[in-house]
DNA sequence: CTAAGGTGCAACCCTGTGGTTGCAGTAACC
DNA sequence: GGTTACTGCAACCACAGGGTTGCACCTTAG
């Protein structure tokens, strides 16, 4: 099981922040500054979040002439899931259902 | 929406002792002695972590005289998956799926 | 009662990292 | 071509937190 992956997404999901970074790029792609223009902090620290992200896989970057746009890719949301599924389903008939819902 | 609850569990899960002890703690409640012993961290270390998950409502401690044992409760693992569901759910389709299995 | 083993608390390092500022590079618009 | 605006890199600061040690407390075992 990718394991080491869920814990990537995990660590990239601790953060306010970039869960609210996540969100926001949830309703729609955007750009570092165009982020940091609705946030209370500098655009270099949303793009240390934004890579935390990227490196997690939870975003691709796409350039676009002089500015580069990010996406969501919530592929790696899965393995997470699955780890948690794993621990809690034996106890938890919700979780456990994960399980199942997950399959290929 | 239990945001901050989900973000609490993302914290506790962000770290691998953390995750060790939880899969751990899966297999069979133990306590805070007993699972350092198989572990290269203090006691001490891992009361930390126990707390911390404890503090997240991933564990119930339960008081057999003179110790202490640890026992999983995964319920705010739903949380967690809720929110996860909800910011991957309208790219992709398994956690679109998993927004359905998680009805009451 | 005394000794032993488990827990709890506090103080203390030290690394990781979220945040900042400043500047260089580079693509686009006039 | 020159200016403007966005990105990227680097240095730096400050705090959180994972880890340790040491000691006090308390419950069980002999």
């Amino acid at each position: 099981m990718s394991d080491d992956r869920a814990g990537a997404v995990f660590g990239a999901l601790a953060d306010p922040m970039r869960r609210q970074l996540l969100t926001q790029l949830a309703a729609h792609p955007a750009t570092a500054t165009e982020l940091a223009g609705g946030l209370p902090i500098s655009r270099q620290a949303v793009a240390k979040h934004l890579n935390s992200l990227l490196e997690a896989g939870l975003l691709e970057r796409e350039r676009a002439g002089r500015d580069v746009r990010y996406r969501v890719t919530p592929e790696p949301l899965s393995d997470a899931v699955s780890w948690m599924a794993e621990v809690g389903g034996q106890w938890d008939e919700r979780l456990a259902r994960l399980s199942r819902s997950l399959g290929p």
